[in-house]
DNA sequence: TGTTAGCACTCAGAGGGGCCGAGTGCTAAT
DNA sequence: ATTAGCACTCGGCCCCTCTGAGTGCTAACA
């Protein structure tokens, strides 16, 4: 059977009255509500073939119809088709735009679900391929030393270091010298070995130090342990009947909370970027099991220098997919433009 | 009317049965559960005073007796009153202490969760009068420094600040040294204006600069902006039907995400640390609004100078007190243990 | 041949009635 | 002071019915 454009308008029109009732959709409805002016009955029968084809599903008997995963697949991939959206504007949040990221990746995530209404996350710029700007070592005590490492964006990570050895101010003059003098500019893929090795002779004694301090670059560039993911509106699934079915909505609910999961899906979002870094997952689709009957929607943002993060809403299957990838596009824009007018 | 000895025990009899099941619970139920050999006649007389006296509510005629909040407040007092309770061990916690803080606590909070299964939360120590350690300015690009500053307790800020102005190394280095002499040791309270203006007099053209600077340092060493909270376990309160009714578990989950409540009862949880540290916050006593149906119980620890946060338990009012409060205890004190041996 | 009208059928959900049992308050007896 | 007994209350549950939305099928129609 073929899904000849009748039969496309028609499962258009299903799919967009279940989106606004959430209740399933009879033949009737479509009759009077689209334009298309067919009778319930014609209606029907396309109906029935369309569950046949498997893009529509009937809950039990003597109920309407409502969109499968795989309907929801073909409406979805037809908005990413269309090409220009209109773009909105979010000017009343980027007013209030701070300097510190964090709290504006916050605000950003906090405005997004209530405008949207459903649930929403973000996730703070993973590292990838960024290169050392400098490091700096500090004494602390005559036991501790600081390492302060800061790289490419402005990204600073701090971690205290223990050492064995006494040093005083000049050694540890000498070894940020001689630290700064080798790796500045270099990113983690190209710190060698024969370059470690080559620091740990030219440190002498204090090879042990060096070592200690490559290994804490290594732990702090290491991206998977310092992306932080914010969230708001987990509460706001309780606003879909379908999903506030107490086990599912305490499941989504608690994957929100721990994030560990979260972590996972911003991982995925950005090893396979493409069609502008937006990416919707259906039902089924999804990478976390919690969110099987949910739509997550994400976005890949840039601040340049490799710095990528993921922005992600969460809603029911039924969620308003165009108004929800028109927005994504939107704030991402935004964040690349807020990145572009720091740097200059 | 008083409450005699008779009386109180039946209160405590309907309290401790309510925390099990849950149920408003009936004369008989008394009667037959404790051993106090009464018919349920008795009981119901004793129980019709108790009411009058405001202790147990009757959710509704014909229905048993339910603790009001001045009963439970009774019961924790008790509690609160008897002084040396055993403790309980958390090694399998413990073995898996990591150096990094902000990482054991969010271990803490899980684990706490995963124990009491109640909602949890703690918040990262706030600072409250330390000291600086030392500044460490580097020169970051031609218009920007980054200033580390690191307290005691090892408490690492960073912040970039801006320059006008193109500073050379050498210069950088002495403003370091400037800062340094004059500030270490100091706590924030101790920075006086006059000590500012000293400062900007030896910075000379710099005083700009150092202007910045103190600023970030202010800004840095302000407790609220730092405190993080985490927590875990929040859609436990699902356990408990007498709060899983839809709104209130929203508004109670809301409030955990949105974390902006939570900071406000850890600052009046800090505020007025009694009892060992541990407060018990029972229906409206809560700070929190949305939890006017929960029993909040928090709990000070104190990392040593000055560095104080808080752990708290959210649950419904027939908490298993006893059992909390224990826990509560036992992990303050594992807490400051910690503290002690990474301090050796 | 595609479309429509009509009709019998299905079924979830709302509403109502009746029953049950837990629990109370009161009274009279011990 | 305590207890036994009794009438009464009331929420929760089960069961039934009714309703209305929706379907599939068939026959008539253009």
């Amino acid at each position: 059977m073929e899904l000849d454009e009748r039969k496309q308008k028609i499962l258009d029109a299903i799919i967009r009255t279940y989106m606004e009732t959430g209740e399933p959709v009879g033949s009737r409805t479509i009759s009077k509500y689209s334009d298309l002016n067919l009778s319930s009955a014609t209606i029907r029968n396309e109906m029935s073939d369309l569950e046949e084809m498997g893009y529509i599903i009937q809950p039990h008997t003597s109920a309407g119809r409502i969109p499968s995963d795989k309907g929801y697949r073909l409406y979805v991939d037809h908005i990413l088709e269309s090409k220009d959206q209109e773009i909105q504007e979010f000017k009343d949040l980027m007013l209030e735009r701070t300097d510190k990221l964090e709290q504006m990746l916050q605000q950003v995530v906090k405005v997004l679900a209530a405008n949207t209404n459903y649930a929403t996350m973000v996730s703070t710029p993973a590292v990838k391929g960024n290169k050392l700007k400098f490091i700096q070592l500090s004494k602390v005590n005559s036991t501790q030393i600081l390492a302060v490492i800061m790289m490419e964006g402005n990204l600073v990570r701090n971690k205290v270091i223990d050492v064995t050895e006494e040093l005083d101010q000049e050694t540890v003059l000498k070894l940020n010298i001689l630290l700064n003098s080798v790796l500045n500019g270099r990113s983690i893929e190209e710190i060698n070995l024969a370059m470690i090795q080559n620091l740990k002779e030219q440190a002498g004694i204090h090879s042990e130090l060096i070592a200690s301090v490559i290994d804490a670059v290594a732990e702090v560039i290491h991206a998977e342990d310092e992306v932080k993911i914010y969230t708001s509106g987990a509460t706001n699934i309780f606003r879909y009947p379908e999903l506030s079915d107490n086990g599912k909505a305490s499941e989504i609910i608690s994957t929100f909370e721990e994030k560990q999961e979260l972590t996972d899906l911003v991982n995925q979002t950005l090893e396979n970027s493409d069609n502008q870094g937006i990416q919707v997952y259906i039902g089924q689709e999804s990478p976390i099991q919690a969110m099987k009957d949910c739509s997550v929607v994400t976005a890949t943002y840039e601040l340049g220098e490799g710095l990528q993060g993921t922005i992600g809403i969460i809603g029911p299957k039924r969620m308003d997919y165009e108004n929800v990838l028109k927005t994504l596009k939107t704030l991402t824009e935004q964040l690349d433009e807020i990145y572009n007018k720091r740097k200059k």
